[in-house]
DNA sequence: GAACCCTTGTACCATATGTTTCACGTATCG
DNA sequence: CGATACGTGAAACATATGGTACAAGGGTTC
């Protein structure tokens, strides 16, 4: 499946000319950056005319250098995705396939996340004067739940929307411009939860949206977008790479509330007769 | 050194805009592919519009769109020619430094060859009615010399000829169309070598040049070209994998002609009082 | 030696590509 | 609430880019 096309250059080897030959042998010895660099670069690297190098991609079964040049691409991606799954694989050589697979999934989502926009964001979560609204779609809300219950340890004002349509939109008319909308959205996208994040960004609520690489519609309307590739290697999804990416976030917003969230954690074990892990599923009151 | 791109990005998050950010967004999640697109293609699939990318581009420090691309083309190259490294040392655990170095080399070396070409070109070699030239440059020379060693071996009509400059013009006189000129050129290029083959190439030999990746001057004229990477990881040049190539060469010419070859094998051995060594030195006679 | 084919570069063309301008919409601040 | 500054995309623009037609040169064949 891969370096088609140094196999195309042997296969039709024998049909090339001289400059057809060329232009193939400078794609090879300067792979990939020549292939990638504009018609007339390649054929002056080469060492031969422009046509010189239509005429040796149309030989080499592409119908035109555009055209090539995608392919190359391509195959550059899927090298790079490759690589990707070698290096974790590196540090992962005794783990049954299930195991290694989710490891990259999450190491990839790690790669992905940017220090910058998780400080900002952590930022905003951290200013505990505006309230907190989680919501996901018919799977992510379990990850919705987890976050809101993480985050409720560090600050106020923070709520889980139900996932039912009609209470979510009665929640929805109290949204303002001070609140944040934390929502969860991995494909198949839900169509629900884009409404509503449609209907809150209208209300001016700053729009928080974890999602997966291909991004949901929701991110139209979005202030932040946390990414998790959620792809596992096998083509399946997973969610243990979306929590992966909440946590990074929460783990933001613990340093900069840190002395605070302490306290805080402090007050509610204090509480009498009332577990933490309680907590978790908004049965404490 | 690497990964220039994305530390780009992070030093400039917090100046970017929200559509910036989608941009630089797919342009990590998409790594490398999505920016290596047309500024079109990567503005649809970040969801904003073309002035939008170029507008990006520019924070991050480049001065132009293409300018972007071709940074991003050089940091590909870069992580494949640390993948082919990295691919090499997998098998090359035990070794120290320099070997691990020349065994890269010539590693790459025999990737670059292609099948079809040696396999025409040792098509070439075994027509013994030919005579065949062997030369090379300053250095190149003690390539060749065992490049005809080797090849006499195999066949009849094979010489080294002269580095000496008059010398090389008198045999230069009376080659013809049915000769064979091989010619080793390494960098720095010979410029006598050039010369040479351009004269033979005027007096419609066959011209076969062994020569590295940037190629020399001598590849305008020559008929087959045999590509070796004699860049050492540090920079220093090597010939080990300029014999390498050789010898990939002298395998194919084995094969082909094999048979005939054996039994001159034998007829060489069996002259009584002459070492075999003193063959590749020319002092047989 | 003439007629053919094949290869290749020059010159030209169409258009896809990147870039600039500008006006609209939105947030920000007095 | 008005004024200002900023971010954004639509549209117009210039040109770099890929593609084509054609003719010259060389080799081969009869």
């Amino acid at each position: 499946m891969k370096n088609r096309i140094a196999d195309r250059i042997r296969e039709h080897w024998s049909s090339l000319t001289r400059s057809d030959r060329l232009v193939a042998r400078r794609i090879l010895s300067e792979y990939p950056s020549a292939g990638l660099k504009t018609l007339a670069e390649l054929a002056g690297r080469a060492g031969v005319s422009a046509p010189s190098v239509i005429r040796c991609v149309k030989k080499l079964g592409y119908s035109s250098y555009p055209e090539f040049q995608a392919a190359l691409r391509d195959e550059v991606q899927e090298a790079f995705d490759e690589l990707s799954k070698k290096d974790a694989d590196g540090r992962t050589g005794d783990m049954n396939e299930a195991e290694a697979a989710y490891t990259r999934s999450v190491r990839r989502t790690v790669k992905l996340s940017l220090d910058a926009e998780l400080e900002q964001l952590a930022a905003l979560l951290a200013r505990s004067k505006s309230s907190v609204l989680c919501l996901g779609g018919r799977v992510s809300q379990a990850v919705a739940m987890v976050f809101q219950a993480q985050l409720l340890r560090l600050r106020r004002n923070v709520e889980l929307v139900s996932p039912n349509p009609i209470e979510r939109a009665e929640r929805l008319i109290d949204v303002s411009r001070n609140d944040i909308v934390v929502l969860f959205d991995y494909a198949p996208y839900d169509t629900q939860t884009a409404s509503f994040a449609n209907l809150a960004a209208e209300r001016k609520a700053s729009i928080v949206c974890f999602t997966d690489i291909d991004q949901s519609p929701v991110t139209e309307w979005a202030d932040f977008v946390i990414a998790a590739d959620t792809k596992l290697d096998d083509g399946r999804q997973s969610l243990a790479a979306a929590l992966c990416s909440a946590e990074l976030a929460l783990a933001e917003v613990r340093v900069r509330i840190g002395a605070r969230a302490r306290s805080r954690s402090l007050d509610i074990s204090s509480v009498p007769d009332v577990g933490l892990d309680s907590l978790a599923t908004g049965n404490a009151t």
